[in-house]
DNA sequence: ACCCTAACCTAATCAACGA
DNA sequence: TCGTTGATTAGGTTAGGGT
């Protein structure tokens, strides 16, 4: 426990705990990214239901090894990868962008916890996002993106009116 | 002390949904 | 169709844990 809020110095950022994975779960996370490193949701999630670890720590996961290994700009087209037989789905292996998360709809009840959050706190630490997401009654992750869409959309907006 | 990398960030962009 | 806004990306920074 070390996220006390100064009342005055804004940003105590206070991480979530940094997640340790086993030799096995690195294993199925570097065989799942040399197949697709830009799997869809429903990839991910199931990665997640299979190593037992939380959809958005896979995320982060391939986030970060792809900045760090420089992978295939766009694998758009493949010339002549067949081997012998894989056409079981015809277009359901390799979806980076057809497999996105649903869209998550936040009711004015839920937008107007989140904006009184952000008025007071517009970086808050995982406990923080964690209470507020049991508040609202969605996962932390969707919390953590509002807050990052909404600090870059008021930079925007002040940029726009710098009146 | 240094290294590796999870966690976090901004900015740009893709895309779902409603007016 | 178009504006709003959630989801994803590239790419950079911060910090935790191992050596």
């Amino acid at each position: 426990m070390a996220c006390l809020m100064e009342p005055h110095s804004v940003a105590v950022h206070c991480r979530r705990s940094r997640t340790k994975f086993t030799e096995d779960q690195l294993k199925v996370l570097i065989q799942a990214f040399d197949q697709n490193p830009y799997p869809g949701y429903a990839i991910k999630q199931k990665l997640a239901l299979e190593m037992n670890i939380e959809e958005s720590r896979i995320q982060i996961w391939f986030q970060n090894r792809r900045a760090r290994h420089q992978v295939q700009k766009r694998p758009e087209h493949e010339e002549d990868l067949e081997a012998s037989q894989d056409k079981d789905q015809p277009v359901e292996k390799t979806q980076s962008k057809e497999g996105r998360r649903c869209r998550t709809s936040y009711t004015s009840s839920q937008l107007h916890t989140l904006n009184t959050a952000f008025a007071n706190n517009p970086y808050p630490g995982i406990e923080s996002r964690e209470q507020l997401a049991k508040d609202i009654g969605v996962p932390e992750s969707r919390v953590q993106i509002w807050f990052q869409n909404r600090r870059s959309r008021v930079q925007v907006q002040v940029k726009k009116e710098p009146d």
